[in-house]
DNA sequence: TCTCACTTTGGACTAGTTCCAAAGTTGTCT
DNA sequence: AGACAACTTTGGAACTAGTCCAAAGTGAGA
């Protein structure tokens, strides 16, 4: 992740201890956490920082295209680090969790007669199931 | 519509006039509406009626498989009363107007190799991008 | 080392949604 | 038609996720 850093820091963004751990706590694992999840993560490394700074950070990341947001549910959003290569999401319906499958698309394009006048910029696909957690793990209630 | 109410009156629906106008409401346009805008349309047919019930009516028809809930950015759901064919969605990254587009698809499969031990229940595509009216309007700001 | 533009901070604020107990209705059974 | 139980609605409080702000702090170039 410290090639991350360099990129950013190449394109003028200025290093602080802050940012330094909220791109260690994203480049850390290949889930995908959300900035409350990031804060905590971040907060076991820099007690002090501030749930502000961490959106903040995220909005930053994302606004610089090293990081997508998710929004698979009507909840948190979700920042997935691997914005370098392009996949698309498996959700597990229950717990929520994320998983990124590899894209082989180019069978996904819309034609110009379905995209409406639409320019089209990205194409998102979302699979919705049941992690293998999940799927056998009792009934909730 | 009428047949909507048919249906969920089949299924056990208690038919009170607050759930006859979410549903008019739904059936009216083939807009996909936010809670508010949902509350605000039924208020002019039923002006006392409350924002709670149109959350819990509308959650009841998501439980139901009547209605679809569509989150497609941050902010508010949205509800997709086109639950019965299947069709994705071209979202405007600009003003979030959604638009049923319909599907041709079963090349979106995922092999067992790339779903990872998930039980796949659902496939949804989502495309972005600029509809048309977004397109040709002068920047924000 | 100085300096200043860029960053961080915590707390107030907002939007969207959920929860709750009390009051009101619906459909059924007679 | 009348009574009743179960189901619904209601308004407001509460909650979650996120944004905004002015004041205090800090990185890095000169």
């Amino acid at each position: 992740m410290s090639d991350l850093l360099e990129r950013l820091r190449d394109r003028g963004w200025r290093l602080t201890a802050q940012r330094r751990v909220v791109a260690e706590v994203l480049g850390g694992e290949h889930v995908h956490l959300t900035a409350d999840e990031v804060h905590a993560r971040a907060g076991r490394l820099l007690p002090e920082i501030s749930r502000a700074t961490v959106y903040n950070t995220l909005g930053e990341l994302v606004a610089l295209g090293e990081v997508v947001e998710v929004t698979s549910d009507g909840r948190a959003k979700r920042y997935d680090p691997n914005a370098r290569t392009a996949h698309h999401h498996l959700v597990c319906t229950r717990c929520h969790t994320i998983r990124d499958v590899p894209t082989d698309t180019a069978a996904t394009a819309l034609s110009p007669e379905a995209s409406f006048g639409f320019s089209v910029s990205a194409i998102e696909i979302t699979y919705r199931g049941l992690c293998p957690d999940c799927r056998t793990a009792p009934e909730e209630h």
